[in-house]
DNA sequence: GCCCAGGGATGCG
DNA sequence: CGCATCCATGGG
């Protein structure tokens, strides 16, 4: 594996980054994280004063990691929010990841109403069934390869009703549709996503957000919902309508503002 | 046994 | 539109 060495990096911490529900294929021991996107592996080893990169593929994981873009302006920005500022402060080193639009898809349908632990042990089951064998890890099931699962093999998965869903997206889905998405306009895509079957507006924002990412959309889930009721002293249900109000005050930042939202919330046990 | 998990589909008004 | 109800499954 080839080898990638960064120093004082700043506004990059692997385990925030991991850990903060966007991805489901990595595992953390100490200071080394192992973590998988398509048919790809990467090692990130955390030391005092740099991060090593190994992987076959380093140009990718730098931009999986979003390691070209400049968070510092980012938050900057953000914290002029006092709302926002000591979970910025908490998940100081968080990125959002760069991921593939189709194992975005797959996921988040899977992730609808289940629990991070039970997501991550149904995803592996599917690349350990469908995907290749690398040795390292087990590639993310192609979609042929996927089309090729029965209804049976992901209720096996432990998809519960989400089984029949995920078949007929799959069924249904072509390569064609995946690449054109990246072409279409973004009402265009969030149109399409949210025909497919198992994908409602939180799922198509996360979609939106870590597999073509847009910005500018605020997906809110149970963990969201806990937080803004709790920030703003009300007793709101209405999630689409906790989604206008926070997209309309953090814009074309949206999306960071809710990964840092989640992921200190949810770490702190809100409640 | 109950409640919850990064909700969505369906039906009804 | 908004709203209620149902949906599998495992863990706390």
């Amino acid at each position: 594996m080839k080898k990638y060495e960064y120093y004082n990096l700043k506004d990059f911490n692997v385990i925030q980054t991991l850990d903060c529900g966007q991805i489901f294929r990595y595992h953390i021991d100490e200071n080394v994280a192992n973590v998988c996107s398509k048919d790809k592996f990467a090692i990130l080893t955390t030391y005092e004063d740099k991060i090593i990169i190994e992987s076959e593929d380093i140009d990718y994981f730098k931009h999986f990691f979003d390691l070209e873009r400049d968070y510092g302006i980012i938050k900057t920005e953000l914290k002029k929010d006092s709302m926002l500022k000591p979970a910025i402060e908490y998940g100081y080193g968080i990125r959002i990841l760069n991921n593939d639009v189709y194992e975005m898809i797959v996921s988040f349908i899977i992730s609808a109403n289940n629990n991070i632990g039970r997501i991550k042990r149904s995803i592996d089951w599917l690349c350990k069934k469908f995907g290749k064998d690398y040795k390292t890890h087990h590639a993310f099931p192609t979609l042929s390869e996927m089309k090729t699962a029965k209804v049976e093999d992901f209720v096996q998965a432990g998809l519960g009703y989400r089984a029949s869903q995920l078949y007929e997206t799959i069924q249904y889905l072509t390569d064609k549709m995946i690449e054109d998405l990246h072409c279409l306009t973004y009402d265009e895509q969030r149109a399409f996503l949210v025909s497919l079957k198992g994908i409602g507006e939180k799922v198509m924002n996360c979609v939106m957000l870590f597999g073509l990412g847009i910005k500018s959309v605020f997906p809110v889930d149970t963990w969201i919902n806990k937080v803004y009721n709790n920030l703003i002293g009300v007793n709101v249900t209405d999630r689409k309508f906790i989604t206008r109000e926070l997209t309309t005050k953090y814009k074309n930042l949206s999306g960071y503002a809710q990964q840092y939202f989640f992921y200190y919330y949810r770490d702190n046990k809100l409640k």
